[in-house]
DNA sequence: TAAATAGTGTCTATCAGACAGTATTAT
DNA sequence: ATAATACTGTCTGATAGACACTATTTA
């Protein structure tokens, strides 16, 4: 394998010690990725899944997912993923979550799967890859009440969704979920749709406009509904300060 | 290999799929966990490092870790390598960081890292063990300023200081790296040490003890130093509500 | 007119941060 | 006596949460 990224840190000793290295001396393991792809459509938090076109488990729903490269890392092959799944190359955040390797959670072989939480925008369609027969949002509720997901994934999909409850918390993030432009109270409503719990008008608005740098004012407003209301961009700010308190129970 | 931890999940389609399967089709790549074992000691942050008595970079200092096994999870995996380097088996605090799999990481072949954080409290001494020369607590400010560690472990323990640093502000885990019984000024020193700012020591003493479950009297009290001081237990509450604000820069 | 929504202003309880001050012990 | 530390009490400014109120548009 070639491995130019640490080379020059090789001493004579190391090279020396690598030649005689064999790799398949160890037992084998897969590596791969899944995604927990989180967006908001009609009032619900709902996730991309798929539905398994081949064996095992063909015919469950499941994360998407898949192998890692031998000349990625694993942050390329999430984002390859996302591409692949989505159609989105930029404007959806995108990061690490957590590692699940318990043996015996795919009965192909050792399968150590690094998933990754997405956060996108309302998007026209899913695309069904090559490995499914289909694939859909669904919503959180749905799954949180009874449906089985493939292998761990549901494991995996609570970790995702409850990192996800967290970080709007304190950070810019619920504006991912929104097509720019939009209205404070569409930034309320991911956050209530999220959360799950009624959040004060007036106190909300209050509290995101004086943050600084979570939302940009465009100047214009918009017309329709009831009244008018003004629009505004996502911010520069990842970390917000003040944070937007999350009320204790949901 | 045997997995039936999810046996129960196949259909006979699996089970015939699984039949013409060959796990050894893919690039080799390895798991490891490395382990960034924080300390507090003598006012010093302090992690947990061993001097690599093999190749590749012998000589240079390296977090410790070690291959998962082929029948363990990956907690299970730093569960032991923790207990092989402190000799620690309980009352450490032991949580997944995140995974590092870029390619030419570790020039051996393709490993994927699955990082954990361990806090624990002040100890006798590491272990060395078998492919190490030498372990060794050393202060996080010798690090930051200019010591190399091996591979990417510099980018993986700033990552474990730095959830190390936000974990103390709204868990009690600062009470892990302490003997018990302790004083809140051995309690206050951690959070000064961990985060490298003077707090105040009537406003930490008044946060801390109106937080309910973060920390339970013992009745006692401590005779040495000046004055008294009254002994306090950890407390059972994992969530601090309130949470104790890190000031700003620092 | 009634209902729904955007936006403004105000009141109160709580908490962070700063500081004054007391009690106790080592030097 | 002086310095250092443990601990208590008080004051101020900021903010979360609750509510009243106006303006505007749809049904």
């Amino acid at each position: 394998m070639l491995c130019v990224t640490v080379d020059n840190y090789l001493t004579d000793e190391d090279r020396s010690f690598l030649a005689s290295y064999d790799p398949r001396a160890f037992p084998p393991v897969a590596v791969t990725v899944d995604l927990v792809i989180l967006t908001v459509r009609d009032g619900e938090l709902c996730v991309l899944l798929i539905r398994r076109g081949e064996p095992p488990q063909r015919g469950r729903w499941a994360l998407p997912g898949g192998f890692v490269g031998p000349d990625e890392t694993l942050d390329e092959a999430a984002a390859r993923e996302l591409a692949e799944e989505t159609g989105l190359r930029a404007g959806a955040h995108l990061e690490q979550l957590a590692t699940f390797g318990d043996p015996g959670r795919d009965p192909r072989m050792r399968v150590v799967s690094v998933a990754y939480l997405a956060l996108v925008p309302d998007l026209p369609m899913p695309i069904a890859g090559t490995d499914a027969a289909e694939a859909r949002y669904r919503p959180i509720a749905d799954i949180e009440s009874g449906a089985v997901l493939a292998f761990d994934h549901g494991r995996i999909l609570a970790e995702g969704v409850e990192r996800a409850r967290a970080k709007l918390e304190y950070t810019g993030l619920a504006t991912t979920f929104l097509d720019e432009p939009f209205t404070v109270a569409d930034l309320r409503r991911v956050y209530e749709t999220v959360w799950g719990v009624p959040l004060h008008p007036a106190n909300f608005r209050r509290k995101v406009l004086s943050t600084p740098g979570f939302v940009e004012p465009t100047g214009e407003k918009l017309a329709t509904g009831r009244g008018w209301a003004e629009l505004y961009r996502r911010g520069t700010t990842a970390h917000l300060h003040p944070a937007i308190p999350r009320p204790p129970a949901g």
